[in-house]
DNA sequence: AATAACTTTGTAATCAATACAAAATTTAGG
DNA sequence: CCTAAATTTTGTATTGATTACAAAGTTATT
């Protein structure tokens, strides 16, 4: 499916901006900060702001196209995969890895209602071992 | 245990400073940022500072004596419970609530070794709903 | 084309967190 | 004790991610 499609399906108006950040993020599974996804695109695209993309991913991630993740302190990440996944930080690399997991029995109290649940993992990397 | 005790026990020497935070945190559940930390000592302790309540978070949260939450993009919040158990984050009133969990069966690959799990759900609080 | 609605942009501001070096405190040796 | 070394705490200045805001640009509707 195309990234107008599934915008179209949220009921995100898919300007030529949106598809192409969201583009991105579907093709670049490094889980990019909104800076990176900013510096990658601004070249082929001079007029783009790094506030376009700050409300580009504000604006997808509460309509559930895309995962937000704060994982790190400093700055977030965003990841185009919204099928249920962990994130592993290494420590000493800085670096994001995906890995599988199943949802945790949770017991979420009665009225409570959870949209969005997240699995971070940190620790040290396979390179870094 | 004594806080003092605890700290010890991670090879944290107890100074009367960090016993007052670490204090404080074991007896506010409230998952205060470090400003609220700040904010409620800072009356009794005039000359503490606030660089000494993030240095004292840092150093807690890497001797793996409280955990860091980061469920909020703007700021981190600090829990002195380190037992398993997730994290409510309400998009209407920016609760936080804790709830009970098991950790799920993650498949962390080979050669990755986490030190620290957390379980983040975001949604919407009994209160709010 | 005119108007309204929406989107994008650039600049300025916010504010959590950190860097850093001086001051204060604690520890250990003589 | 007394001094020096090690550690901790402090205050100020800075960084840097994110947001506020209003102007400019674009798109849809009549």
């Amino acid at each position: 499916m195309t990234s107008a499609q599934i915008l179209q399906q949220h009921g995100i108006r898919p300007s030529l901006t949106r598809v192409m950040i969201y583009d991105y993020l579907r093709e670049h599974r490094t889980h990019p900060t909104a800076d990176e996804i900013y510096s990658a695109l601004s070249p082929n695209a001079p007029t783009l702001s790094k506030t376009t993309v700050y409300n580009t991913m504000k604006l997808l991630s509460s309509e559930g196209v895309i995962k937000t993740i704060t994982i790190e302190e400093q700055q977030a990440r965003f990841d185009a995969c919204t099928d249920v996944h962990g994130h592993f930080l290494c420590r000493d690399c800085g670096g994001i890895f995906d890995f599988d997991t199943e949802l945790p029995s949770m017991k979420i109290p009665e009225g409570f209602a959870p949209s969005v649940t997240e699995i971070y993992c940190i620790g040290r990397c396979k390179g870094c071992n």
